[in-house]
Formats: C-alpha cells, sequence, structure tokens
DNA sequence: AACAAAGTATTACATTTGTAATCCTACGTC
DNA sequence: GACGTAGGATTACAAATGTAATACTTTGTT
C-alpha cells in the first residue's frame, strides 16, 4: 500500500469536499467551502495545490480548466488520522477512550443498537 | 473556563508524561521519554520550554533545578483534541465513526460490557 | 578561589501551515 | 489585433513545529 501524505487541518476541509463530490473546478470548491468557512479564493487554491503536491488530489484538464479529484481514500485517511489522534492522546486505543466517545455523542435509537451489535460480535471472539 | 493552549504532537508526549506523574525535573522527564521517542534532551528541554510559554505547564525552583507539572488538566485537553479531531475528520461525532473506531479496538470481556453498559443507558434516554 | 558539571536560557534553522497577493497567460470581446 | 478578465502559477511572509546546539549561570568540589 502507497503512504499516505500528511493532510493539515485546513486541507482537511477541501479534502472533504472532493471526497463528497468530484471530480470539482477549483472555483466549485471554492463555492463549497463558502458556508463553512471565511477562506480568500486564493487561499482555497493554495491548500488545492499543496494537497496536488502531497499526491492527495488529482486533476484532468478540462478545457481551459482543472477538474480536480482525490487520489486518495477516504477511508484509509480517517483511519490514519484516527490512529494518530489515539496514540497522541491516549497512548493507544482504550476503553476509557471510546467510553468517553460515547458518553459524547448523540445517538440514535438504531445508532445505539449497531454499535451495540458490534461490541457483540466483539464478545464473541 | 480558561482557554486551552494548543499542544502539538510533540509536545503531548510530553504532557502524557507529566499528567501520568508529577512534578518532575526536566531530567526525568527526559528518562521517561526516553523509551518511547529517540529524542535528545535538549529537544526535550525545548518542548518543556515551549509548553510553559503556552502555559500549560508551570514549575517552582526546587533548590537549583526545577520541578515541572501540568498547568491544564488531562480531561480538557483529551476533549478538546477529541472534538478537534472529529470535527476535522468526521465534520461532527457520528455513528459510522463510533463504529470505527470500536472495529478497530481490542477490548477484554470487560471493557466490552462497561461500553454496553454505556449504550444501554444512552438507549434510555 | 578556580574549575568542572549540571541546569537553564538563548539562539538556530529548515519545514509546514495559515493566509493571501501578485504575476502571467490564454480566451473571448470589441 | 488590443484589451480586459478569469484561472492557474509563482511568490510572500509570519507563526508554529521539529529538532537541536551553544551560551550562560549556579553550585559543588578540590
Amino acid at each position: 500500500m502507497k503512504k499516505l501524505p500528511k493532510i493539515s487541518e485546513s486541507e482537511w476541509q477541501v479534502m472533504r469536499v472532493l471526497w463528497k463530490q468530484s471530480p470539482l473546478t477549483a472555483n466549485e470548491i471554492v463555492e463549497k467551502l463558502a458556508g463553512s468557512t471565511d477562506w480568500k479564493p486564493k487561499t482555497i487554491k493554495t491548500l488545492i495545490t499543496r494537497l496536488t503536491k502531497k499526491g492527495a488530489v488529482k486533476f484532468e484538464k478540462e478545457g481551459r480548466l482543472y477538474k480536480y479529484h482525490p487520489a486518495v481514500g477516504k477511508d484509509e485517511c480517517v483511519r490514519m488520522e484516527r490512529r494518530s489522534f489515539v496514540r497522541r492522546v491516549y497512548g493507544g486505543i482504550s476503553k476509557p477512550m471510546l467510553a468517553a466517545f460515547l458518553e459524547d455523542a448523540k445517538l440514535s435509537a438504531e445508532d445505539i443498537s449497531e454499535l451495540r451489535k458490534i461490541l457483540e460480535q466483539k464478545a464473541e471472539e
């Protein structure tokens, strides 16, 4: 498996847009981010450029402008972040950590039963 | 409530040592980190200094040397990191995220039953 | 009293990140 | 064909971060 680039806090915002929908032009990305951030368009262009340099995003020329799309999978990146987070903060995945998450969460009844199912499966191993 | 300083990845290692045990001298911190990192003592001193500048660590002179101890609570910092992580990666806490964590975890039977208890309580709300 | 050792304080320096602005270029318009 | 304009490319620049080295100071030792 190839090595995943390190994606910074701001860059994550861009990646999340692209993972949700792609390919997109730079301006389309800017529009999608207009609601959630107050970054100037140029700032977003910079982030996109950096992501392509890191190999997290690829693009093709479509006529005169570029269409961008993710070059790395969301799930892998999420997994990496999760591990890095857990290692940093808890020194490893742990029950107290999970408990804190669960307590913090707002969950529907179905959510809860799904999660319980996961735990039951774990219990059987 | 006071504002928490932003603690970087490397600084977290130092904080975790101090949260586990304090007060400690700089050298004691260095020793505790010797196993898990290969940082030079000077590097660790720098991290300690930065943490004091940020207000995350305080110290008193004990004779000729300093004893360091945390100035911010672990739980608060952990909570902040957790929220920041979740917002960055998932755009908010969510069931898929929790499911991923649970699946990734190695848990003892007691861990599992405790977590199930939490979920049951949630279900009752 | 001079010196060595151990600690702290100061300085160093390349990278990454946040946040843009300016420059250049191709394309459509008059 | 000159010119404005929209996009991409290049450049900017301070703060944070990773990773130390060097300088200074206090104190125990001889």
